[in-house]
Order: C-alpha cells, then sequence, then structure tokens
DNA sequence: AGCACGCCGACT
DNA sequence: GTCGGCGTGCTC
C-alpha cells in the first residue's frame, strides 16, 4: 500500500510503501527511511494507483516504512488541516511543521511527580480549594458571559485597559469549560510566563494544570506535553509552541497580551501564534479570546469589522485609578539649564527635575519606582572627538555597546573588545561616551540616592529564567526600592509597592525604521505607564515620561489613555499607505558574504516577482514589488543584508507562487545567498 | 536539514 | 601518503 508521508526534513511529501498490517490511518506517525537516515513521518493520504505507478515512472523506487512511530498518537483530523494550512500558508515543509506536534524526547516510565511539583508551587495548589471565590465586577461578569455562551468558532476580543482584570475573565471562562468536561490553553507571552502567572492559575485551577515553554529542560517539555495530550491536565498555560500539543478535548483558547511581538516566530516556520490560533479553533470549532489593553491593529481592525466580537474591560479592577501622566520635554528642559547658566552638578543630565523629585519622594514614602529604558550597558557607543570615527563592530554594521568601564560589546554578535585610551585612527582624541544605557542609570542613581536599594532587570543581569524569578521575588517583598530595566519589566509584572514609573527616553522606542513603530511605541509606553499604582486607593500612580518629541501620536495618545484615538489614527495611516492591516505584507530577505552578490540575488528574485504579477492570476489585483534595498541592519555577522516586500491582498499567493519558482531555479542561484519568505513579517530590521 | 561523495590543500 | 575543508546534489 503506497502513501504519501510528510517527512521531517524540507522537502515535499515522498511516497513510501506501507504495510496493510499496520492498519494505516491518515495522521498516524511512522519511521521511513529517507537517504541514509531515518526520520519521523505523518501519513497524509493512500497514493491511488494511478498516481503511484506515474511518479515511480519517474526514476525512484519507492521504499518500505521501518516501523509505526510507536509512542506518537494519531493526529485527529481537524489538527492535520491545521498543519497543512500552516505549511501552505507559512511556505513550510509539511513535515517539519508536524514535526511541532510531538514533544523532543520519548515518554518516560512514570516517576513524574518530582518534576511537576518542581513547576508548579506546592503552596499555590494547595489553597486551590479553599482560595476565596473571586467577586466579578460586573464588565467581567458580563464578558465572560458572553464568551462563555455561543457555542462552536467565536473570536473574541477582551479589551481591558492595565490592571482591569482579564486574567479573572480568562479564569472563569477556564472554568466553565472544565465544568463542561473540555480543556482549556492560554498562551501568553515568554517572558510572562513567571512563577506570578502560573502561580495564579494553579491557586484556581489546582494541580490539573501543565505548563510548556523554551525555558524547560526536554524532559519536561515532554511530560508536560503528555499531561496535556492525555487529558490528565486540564488546561495548558505556555507560550507560542504550546499551540501544537495536540489536547484531545480542547474547549477554550486564551491568546494573553496577544498584541505581543514574541507570538511571531521568526526562523524556521515564521508564523504567528495568535493568528495561527484563530485558524485552529476554527478548525476545531471552539471559541478564542484575545486579551490586550493595547491591542495589535490587525486585531482592532477586525474587532471594528466585527470579524471579532469586543467585551470592554474600562476600569481597573481594584479601586486604582488609571496613573498620571506627566511628558517632560527635554528640549525645554535643556533650554532652561542654558539660560539658568549652569545645571545642578549632582543631577545627571538624562534625569529632569521633575522626575528627581518624584523619585525622591516615592522613596520618602517607603514606595517603590521603576525607571525604564530601551538599552542597555553605559552607553551607546563610544566616539572619538578628535576625528569623529564611531566604534564599529567588525562582523555587524552596528556601533560597539560601552559596558563597565572599558568593555566594548556587539548587541548583535558575540564581538567584544576592549576601549582603547587614545582613538585607533587618529592616535590623538580619547574616545568618549555618548548616548545613556541601564547601566549608566544605575551608576548614576547610586551615588544620586546612596540608601536607595537599587535592582537592575536587562539581558545583561537576567540571564536565566531562575534570575528572572529572584528578581521578580526581590522586588515583591519589597526588598528594592528602585528597579531599573528594559522591555523586560514592561510586561504584565504587578508590584502593589510600585507607584512611581519613569521613561527615562521615549524616543528609543519609536525612531525605527519600521511602519510598526509607532504603534509598538504606543503598546510599549502604555504598558509600561501601566505597572504604576495598579493597587492605590485614593491617589494616582505617577508616571513620568521624558522624551525629545513630546508631540509623537505615540505619546499624545498615552497621555490621554486613549487607545481608540491612536489606533484611529495610525489605521489611517496604514490604510493610506497599503500596510498591514489594510493590506497583507509579505517580506523577502536575501543574506549573503558577498554584498553584490546578495544584492543581484535579490534583484533576479524582485524581477520574478514583478513578472509574475503581470500574469494571472495575480493581473490587476493590486499588488506591489518594494526594492530590493539594503535592510535597516546592513550587516550582521558578516552577513550581507537585503529585502524586499509584497503588499496586497494576494500577497501571500504571490510569495507562494514566487517560492515555487525559486526552487525551480535554485541551483543557477549562488548558493551562499540564503532566501528567506516571511509571510506576515512582523520583524522588519 | 542532514548526509555522502568528491575534489583540492596541508600536515603527522 | 591521509585528514579534513566545503561545494554539489539528493532524499520516495
Amino acid at each position: 500500500m503506497i502513501w504519501t508521508v510528510a517527512v521531517d526534513a524540507p522537502l515535499p511529501p515522498l511516497s513510501y510503501e506501507i504495510p496493510e498490517a499496520w492498519n494505516p490511518e491518515r495522521g498516524q506517525s511512522v519511521i521511513v527511511p529517507l537517504g541514509s537516515r531515518r526520520v519521523h513521518g505523518l501519513l497524509l493520504n493512500p497514493a491511488s494507483d494511478a498516481h503511484s505507478t506515474n511518479s515511480s515512472a519517474t526514476k525512484f523506487t519507492i521504499k518500505r516504512a521501518v516501523s509505526p512511530a510507536a509512542d506518537r498518537p494519531r493526529l485527529e483530523e481537524a489538527r492535520l488541516q491545521w498543519l497543512e494550512w500552516l505549511a501552505k500558508y507559512y511556505i513550510h515543509s509539511l513535515g517539519e511543521t508536524a514535526e511541532l506536534s510531538f514533544p523532543p524526547l520519548a515518554k518516560s516510565g512514570g516517576r513524574r511527580k518530582s518534576k511537576k511539583s518542581a513547576l508548579i508551587n506546592a503552596n499555590s495548589i494547595q489553597s486551590a480549594g479553599n482560595a476565596p471565590a473571586f467577586e466579578l465586577n460586573p464588565a467581567q461578569r458580563e464578558a465572560a458571559r458572553a464568551i462563555s455562551d455561543a457555542e462552536g468558532f467565536h473570536a473574541h476580543l477582551l479589551f481591558g485597559v492595565t490592571g482591569s482584570g482579564k486574567t479573572e475573565v480568562y479564569l472563569e471562562c477556564i472554568q466553565r469549560q472544565l465544568a463542561l468536561g473540555r480543556q482549556a490553553l492560554v498562551l501568553v507571552p515568554e517572558i510572562a510566563l513567571t512563577p506570578q502567572l502560573i502561580d495564579r492559575f494553579a491557586a484556581r485551577l489546582g494541580e490539573r494544570i501543565a505548563v510548556i515553554h523554551s525555558h524547560l529542560t526536554p524532559r519536561e517539555k515532554t511530560d508536560n506535553w503528555w499531561r496535556a495530550q492525555s487529558a490528565e491536565a486540564d488546561v495548558l498555560i505556555g507560550a507560542r509552541s504550546a499551540l501544537f500539543c495536540p489536547m484531545p478535548n480542547l474547549g477554550l483558547i486564551i491568546i494573553d497580551e496577544e498584541h505581543e511581538a514574541s507570538f511571531k516566530q521568526d526562523e524556521s516556520l515564521r508564523y504567528h501564534a495568535r493568528d495561527a490560533a484563530i485558524v485552529l479553533a476554527q478548525k476545531l470549532k471552539v471559541p478564542i479570546v484575545l486579551g490586550s489593553a493595547t491591542p495589535s491593529l490587525e486585531t482592532w481592525h477586525n474587532a471594528l469589522s466585527g470579524k471579532y466580537q469586543r467585551h470592554d474591560l474600562p476600569a481597573r479592577a481594584t479601586n486604582a485609578s488609571m496613573p498620571e501622566i506627566h511628558v517632560i520635554d527635554l528640549r525645554s528642559q535643556r533650554e532652561k539649564e542654558k539660560i539658568a547658566g549652569r545645571r545642578d552638578n549632582d543631577r545627571p543630565f538624562w534625569i529632569s527635575k521633575e522626575l528627581q523629585f518624584a523619585l525622591t519622594d516615592t522613596l520618602e514614602r517607603g514606595e517603590q519606582a521603576a525607571l525604564f529604558l530601551n538599552r542597555r550597558g553605559i552607553a551607546q557607543s563610544v566616539f572619538c572627538p578628535a576625528c569623529g570615527t564611531k566604534a564599529e563592530c567588525p562582523n555587524c554594521a552596528v556601533s560597539l555597546t560601552l559596558h563597565g568601564r572599558s568593555h566594548l560589546v556587539c548587541h548583535y554578535c558575540d564581538y567584544h573588545e576592549t576601549k582603547k585610551e587614545i582613538c585607533g585612527e587618529c592616535k590623538e582624541g580619547e574616545p568618549q561616551p555618548l548616548g545613556l544605557g541601564t547601566e549608566l542609570l544605575e551608576n548614576d542613581l547610586r551615588s544620586l540616592f546612596p540608601a536607595a536599594r537599587l535592582a537592575r532587570m536587562d539581558r545583561d543581569e537576567i540571564r536565566s529564567r531562575e534570575d528572572l524569578e529572584a528578581a521578580i521575588r526581590g522586588v515583591e517583598q519589597r526588598e528594592v526600592d528602585v528597579l531599573i530595566g528594559t522591555q523586560m519589566i514592561a510586561k504584565g509584572l504587578d508590584f502593589p509597592g510600585l507607584t512611581l514609573v519613569g521613561l527615562v527616553m521615549a524616543d528609543v522606542a519609536f525612531n525605527l525604521p519600521d511602519f510598526r513603530a509607532s504603534e509598538r511605541a504606543f503598546q510599549l509606553l502604555t504598558q509600561v505607564a501601566g505597572r504604576s499604582g495598579r493597587h492605590l486607593e485614593g491617589r494616582r500612580g505617577q508616571v513620568f515620561i521624558q522624551t525629545y518629541n513630546p508631540t509623537h501620536a505615540a505619546i499624545r495618545f498615552t497621555l490621554a489613555h486613549d487607545y481608540e484615538g491612536f489606533a484611529r489614527e495610525e489605521l489611517s495611516f496604514r490604510s493610506d499607505l497599503n500596510y498591514p492591516p489594510a493590506q497583507r505584507l509579505v517580506a523577502l530577505r536575501f543574506a549573503g558574504p558577498d554584498a553584490d552578490e546578495t544584492l543581484s540575488t535579490a534583484s533576479r528574485v524582485g524581477s520574478l516577482a514583478r513578472q509574475l504579477i503581470e500574469i494571472a492570476p495575480f493581473a490587476g489585483r493590486g499588488l506591489d514589488v518594494l526594492g530590493p534595498a539594503a535592510s535597516p541592519l546592513a550587516k550582521l555577522r558578516n552577513q550581507f543584508r537585503f529585502q524586499m516586500f509584497i503588499k496586497g491582498q494576494d500577497a501571500p499567493a504571490l510569495a507562494r507562487t514566487l517560492s515555487e519558482a525559486i526552487d525551480k531555479n535554485r541551483k543557477k542561484l549562488p548558493p551562499k545567498v540564503k532566501i528567506h519568505i516571511d509571510v506576515d513579517a512582523h520583524h522588519l530590521l
């Protein structure tokens, strides 16, 4: 019996002989020979005789499968169709896509108890039964009811301001599903998968939860996968990859912080977990909830058009008010100082008087503050005042960042060198630091507030999940007065003592050559601001945004707590320029060791794309090809980078056709130039 | 992707 | 003499 089999290799499905005694069925896994190796394969369809004779006429002989894959359960039809959709839409091998549905190791022979308790705090589980029944407020109750009442596929947007208690709505919806004997899947951004979140779920749902994320060991992943797959766990909480776990009774999918960029995978299968989850929910005919205080414009667009049903949580769940936001214009700050002819000697250049006073107040009250800056290190770069030379990475087209007193580091590869006392170019000037980073903030604050206990959270300080957890615990237990951090402190953290947030230089977020920069800046500003005063009563949390560009839309609308206003303005801009969500966008990336060769390859693919647009079925459908042009990060790790964009509703379809054309002509193109197609690309640098 | 095969350069 | 660099081609 001949079957087409999706093999775990970057190849289209291949034909294999499957013994009838195995009772082969679509969706079953087998082991097949491939060249000199043995790989996993997924049975797709029995090949019709006509087909098999046809293809066997073309020189290869069909091999026999080795064995059934003993510990891989059969995938159900809805999941198979979903995998087929994923592979086609994101232009990736079906076999490699299917491979994501299975755990990295073989099933263990029992003794799994100890691992699990290490993951989930025992105290939280114990309190599960007697956790006080949480009183939902009317908005939460109405949202949970509306989401739970509808049967079958429905997409919901839970639009709740920071601190509005979206998690309580999720929990209510989950418990209703569990009562019906179904399972639930909760996807959260990787960074949010802290004990803070898991404990909260465990406290309400007990021990029947499983967790999957990239910081687990293969053994832990495998064990949690089996607990969800066997329905020993009712709820699976995980990062994007958890979507692939074949849960048998899935009744509800939740995507928390759906706007988060980390839901888009940037290599291999370049899927967006939120979009993939929507399609999975459709195939499984189950409801899906997207939650955010700052929805992605894609999601907002779908809510406006009625594709998604919207539920609002307009106020914080506690009695706390939204924080009070102050915008500090750094330009006028400079002016004032010039006029005064002096500046306070003890005040670092990056902190305004207003923010300094607010910090002093907060510390005197015994409350906590957080300073946010989206940059690590001491200084962005060092430059020579005599000849103007800037220290650059020899492997990447980026400047070297100063860490500590004299350590120059590349943030994109592992290159580092020691800062010279005298400029290597002109042998005259002494290289000076330029700009600022979190490490500098920490140093300066240490002298400014010697009594304050400081903690820094960025990629230099926090290298493991354990570090992250320890740092969070430190702030929770009030062992820290001022928290200094990058992106890392922006997301989902809930610290009751935190009443002041300072954004040291908001501009870093929106001065990027990416059409989503403004959206991301707004989300970041709103989310960071949302950490302040979440549990204050009778007084508002304080937020200071320092910027050189106070009229930027991201700042204006954050100041007014006006997501809808921001979305309206930004959507009209996107629509004018044919950017998503008005149109679809596909990025083609070219990377190779030789700039000319890489560019000429990109150009050839570009003219191929333009030719394809001229012919059916794409002709006259408003497709646009932009570029190729050098990427904003023109060289990384000695690879020159160029990119090209396809815009238009049919962009993914054109990309598929283009991909086939590239494959067919692959031997005519230089082998060292890597070509990647990114459907619905998000990172454009 | 992974692996074999094959063709050149530089060592024990 | 052979070890190993990677360019090329193939996998039912």
